[in-house]
RNA sequence: GGACGCUUAGCUCAGCUGGUUCAGAGCGUCUGCCUUACAAGCAGAGGGUCGGCGGUUCGAAUCCGUCAGCGUCCACCA
């Protein structure tokens, strides 16, 4: 049968794959073994394939099937995100094209719409996954917002709030104003920005004449003064925001500003009065010292607002146009207004001046082209210094690791300096919060109206509370106000709240569930947890035998959102770690460093990838130069370079598949030694022979492999332990391409004896097919479909076998197997001699050389089936042991022992003369600086022993290879 | 503003506790080859004062300091 010199992906994968799954052999239950298990950082539901999955999935993919060949119970779940906001705004969009606003909608009817769109797009990602390989458990594939996991998430609210780490609160957020929610500090990309800095006059209210104005001006005092009055400059990238002033503040210290101390200032264009107050947090040395206090529209103005109790006055509406709240451009967008007010500040003399300025704003992670808007509004928190603080020490004192361990400092700075959580986000595409509302009296101790609307705003947490909504009992005020118990659901919900109203009246249908929806990663956070249905059902089977998970791969850019989080869940329902192992994947950039964009078009689409180089192809493109932890520069050139490889592996089975078999063994030994014989490969290490001893080419080939691939066994077990994949890769690779292609087959690939190819011993062929089995096996995890087909191909096999579920053991490496190899180096390293002296002299590859070893008499001389394999790699007649070299002959030094091919008159003396020359010139200054090293006598005094020793042989061998190269020329 | 990381061949990167195999790998480049597994291949070759400067040491790509360039994360300068 002809099999074709291309390997042809596209014929093998699916069929595999689908081989794979009737045979469920990705699935996992708990046994006896070891666990291995990796959860799978859920993908965006409506999400497709891009890049990044690729990478970050195909190093899952690897660990994953390596530790099952290990013999490990691998279990790697998969699942979906439902992503909250993306998927929210994603919904609105698509509802907008059918000229729906969400705000029409009920709550009900829009997740309708959310499901349906999750359904049709849901999933698709998954699917992507198989064709990348994935060997996930399918039937376990999970949902943020299935039932397990949406209840895991409400317990799990539940029980915080018991525990009193959760809380409800007025505080500044941000707020997104497009998706209309707030979002966490996590989720504010910061951008630098070209902006204009705008210096505003807000005149002091009744000041006609200073009367020591000089005597200020030579204090330093700054004053501003025209035909209207006396001014402060106040400098703003932010003019819209002047209607919501409450204060100006100028820092106590400030020379310039001390003039301005106790008065009271007019808000430009509003006309409001408001007072001057002194706080050491505002920067002498920016703009002018002044600045305006916007306490509901500034993070650190409402912190000034709080501590010199200022009024708030919320200017914006939350798709942030200006409120009612504000006497001027009602209803603007304040994009708009910043340009109008600048416009009219301009028209009205209010405008000092206009400067350029670079600042950042903060936009939102899911609306790029919204910047984001802190605003006041009632939300639920998380204490987080409780999280950090179990957090924290596990990954300080390595009990968990990461890789690269540079993040650890990243995890810590985060850890030392957090900020409780917003977690509440006002969706309708997540897990509901379960807060159930119901109507009651609010109750505060006041002396006036004045001071009681202020306490009961605040108690209520309703800043719109009117003053004709409170009531008076002497020194106690009531007002009306919504108080809320949590619970895992209504019913539950009934006895507490009665309870906690003291209303044994209380009904159902009093009660209000919370509108909001919780973060999306505070259901991503239980992921670990919650797949194996930790929370509801704890110490569960499943739960004891599969977690902690061993080791989760993911982006560093997420480290906040969710490892970290992951990491504080863990410790706290499960008192355990989530993983042992943290690898931090880098971001995949094109070959120009650019973050791969959508914008860009720089992206390839990975399933077109795939079609043109094959899934294995792909992976390996991407693990060749994806260092842990560095950005990967992704090009396409590399999958060119994985499918090569595949048809580097389909080629060297055709050749081997296609060899004819002598029947009877009249062969070799050692190669079936070398390998134990059971099915089994077990590379054993017994019975080399010894150098020197008889055999043929082979047999020193057979030896030689398995030796080789003891070593390489342990290197790759090295690379492995410390997650270098892709060196793992390469090593593989190397092994693979070199060793056993180029040298191992060359060795013992059988002669052609009148144009027909002889038959291949069996001995020979066994040990060949087995070292073929192991290459497999170890390339597996990183091209797991050829190596499935070639399996399959290499013996037969029972119905269900794989490779992926077959063992890969080799024995570990001796010190004989390395003086082994340290030979068949410099048998290669002659043959390489020998072929470069052709390539010189321009002799075919086909004519016959015959090699001289130069005064073998106390060197080794080299075994037989050394010689037996040099002859076929050189193409040599003949292999003499001489005394002296014949004349005409080009030689070379493989460490201190000579060889010389003679070519008789092909030589050319002086081009040889000239290359001695040169090398003798080299090793002369080399001899130089060891013997100036040697007579140091701090250096022989101070440095180890074997070092000296060391130094001491270099200059041996120099010494020996000077007399060498001086007697070839003189002989020339 | 703070923290961390990087700088080694044309490109992308290894190089662990300073000293054997320390100046490496893959790709690319150049030169031969359509040699009966593979031209998506085979054989051979060239290429770097390890970012600059200073220090420690008998000895530095490796440790320390410093400067320069690049990158990432964090932070409330309006």
């Amino acid at each position: 049968m002809e099999i074709s010199s291309k390997y042809s992906p596209s014929e093998v994968e699916g069929k595999w794959y689908q081989y794979w799954l009737d045979n469920k052999l990705f699935s996992s239950k708990p046994d006896g073994r070891e666990p291995y298990t990796v959860v799978i950082p859920p993908p965006n539901v409506t999400g497709v394939l891009h890049m990044g999955h690729v990478l970050n999935e195909t190093i899952q993919d690897i660990l994953v099937r390596h530790a099952r060949m290990e013999g490990k119970n691998a279990c790697w779940v998969p699942g979906t995100d439902h992503a909250s906001i993306a998927t929210e705004a994603k919904v609105v969009r698509r509802l907008a094209e059918q000229g729906i606003k969400k705000t029409d909608l009920t709550r009900e009817e829009f997740l309708k719409h959310a499901w349906a769109w999750t359904e049709e797009h849901g999933g698709i990602i998954l699917k992507q996954l198989r064709k990348l390989g994935c060997s996930c458990d399918w039937d376990r594939t999970a949902f943020t917002m299935d039932e397990p996991r949406s209840e895991s998430v409400i317990r799990v609210f539940v029980d915080l709030y018991r525990k009193g780490l959760i809380y409800r609160d007025v505080r500044m957020v941000n707020w997104d104003p497009k998706a209309l929610t707030a979002i966490s500090d996590e989720e504010v990309v910061y951008k630098e920005e070209k902006s204009k800095l705008y210096y505003l006059k807000y005149y002091v209210v009744g000041l006609e004449r200073l009367d020591n104005e000089e005597a200020l001006k030579a204090d330093g005092n700054v004053i501003h003064k025209d035909q209207k009055g006396y001014y402060a400059v106040v400098a703003t990238t932010r003019p819209e925001t002047i209607m919501g002033d409450t204060a100006m503040c100028i820092n106590p210290k400030d020379p310039k500003n001390q003039w301005l101390k106790g008065r009271k200032v007019i808000v430009p264009l509003v006309g409001r009065e408001i007072p001057v107050i002194e706080d050491r947090y505002v920067e002498i040395e920016f703009g002018t010292g002044c600045l305006k206090v916007t306490p509901a529209h500034d993070k650190n103005d409402n912190m000034l607002g709080k501590t010199h109790h200022l009024e708030t006055i919320d200017i914006f509406n939350p798709d942030a146009t200006i409120s009612d709240e504000s006497p001027l451009y009602v209803g603007m967008d304040r994009m708009v207004c910043r340009k109008q007010i600048a416009i009219d500040l301009e028209a009205a003399g209010l405008m000092e001046k206009v400067e350029d300025y670079d600042n950042k704003v903060g936009y939102s992670e899911r609306n790029p082209d919204t910047a984001v808007e802190p605003r006041l509004c009632l939300q639920f928190f998380l204490r987080m210094q409780h999280f950090a603080d179990i957090a924290l020490p596990p990954v300080l004192n390595g009990e968990l690791r990461f890789y690269p361990e540079k993040y650890v400092n990243t995890y810590k700075n985060w850890l030392s300096n957090i900020q409780d959580w917003c977690i509440s986000r006002q969706l309708w595409w997540g897990h509901r919060i379960p807060a159930y509302y119901y109507a009651t009296e609010g109750r505060v101790q006041a002396a006036d109206e004045r001071e009681a609307l202020a306490k009961a705003r605040e108690v209520s947490c309703n800043r719109s509370l009117k003053p004709e909504q409170l009531s008076r009992l002497g020194d106690e005020w009531t007002f009306p106000m919504e108080d809320f118990v949590v619970a895992m659901n209504i019913d539950e919900a009934l006895p507490l709240a009665r309870e906690k109203s003291g209303k044994a009246d209380l009904q159902l249908a009093d009660l209000r569930q919370d509108e909001d929806a919780l973060d999306t990663w505070f259901s991503s956070w239980l992921w670990p947890i919650s797949l194996f249905d930790g929370i509801r059902n704890p110490g569960n089977e499943e739960i004891k035998y599969y977690y902690p998970t061993a080791d989760l791969v993911t982006g560093p850019d997420i480290i906040f959102f969710w490892v970290a989080r992951m990491i504080m869940a863990g410790y706290e329902y499960e008192g355990k770690m989530p993983f042992k192992h943290v690898y931090f994947t880098g971001i995949v950039r094109d070959k120009l460093g650019r973050k791969m964009s959508k914008s860009l078009g720089n992206s390839p689409d990975p399933l077109d990838l795939i079609d043109r180089f094959g899934a294995d192809g792909v992976r390996m493109g991407m693990m060749l130069s994806a260092p842990a932890g560095n950005d990967i520069l992704f090009d396409e050139s590399l999958c060119e370079q994985g499918r090569n490889f595949n048809n580097k592996i389909w080629n060297a089975f055709r050749l081997v598949k296609g060899w004819e078999v002598q029947p009877l063994s009249n062969s070799p030994r050692g190669g079936e030694d070398s390998l134990s014989s059971g099915g089994k490969d077990n590379i054993g290490s017994a019975a080399l022979p010894p150098t020197g001893g008889a055999g043929s080419g082979a047999s020193l080939a057979t030896n030689w492999f398995a030796a080789k691939l003891r070593l390489a066994a342990e290197e790759l077990a090295d690379d492995f332990s410390k997650y270098r994949l892709s060196e793992a890769l390469m090593t593989v690779y190397k092994l693979f391409w070199d060793e056993f292609s180029s040298w191992y087959l060359e060795m013992i690939k059988p002669a052609y004896v009148d144009g027909k190819p002889q038959p291949i011993d069996r001995a020979t062929y066994d040990a060949t097919l087995q070292f073929f089995e192991v290459l497999l096996k170890m390339l597996h995890p990183f091209m797991p479909f050829i190596t499935e087909e070639l399996w399959q191909a290499l013996y037969d096999r029972q119905p269900g076998e794989s490779i992926m579920r077959s063992e890969l053991h080799v024995a570990a490496s001796t010190e004989y197997d390395q003086q082994l190899c340290a030979a068949v180096d410099e048998l290669k390293e002659i043959v390489t001699n020998v072929r470069a002296v052709r390539s010189q002299k321009n002799i075919a590859p086909k004519e016959k050389l015959t090699l001289e070893v130069v005064d073998a008499a106390d060197q080794h001389p080299l075994p037989q089936s050394g010689v037996d394999a040099l002859m076929k790699m050189a193409n040599l007649s003949a292999v003499n042991v001489v005394a002296e070299k014949s004349k005409g002959s080009v030689s070379f030094l493989i460490g201190t022992n000579e060889y010389a091919v003679p070519l008789g008159d092909l030589i050319d003396v002086e081009a040889e003369r000239k290359k001695l020359e040169g090398e003798l010139q080299r090793i002369e200054s080399f001899l130089v600086s060891i013997e100036k090293k040697l007579s140091n006598e701090r250096f022989v005094q101070n440095a180890p022993a074997a070092v000296v020793e060391m130094e001491r042989k270099k200059q041996a061998d120099a010494q020996q290879k000077i007399a060498s190269i001086r007697e070839t020329l003189a002989s020339l």
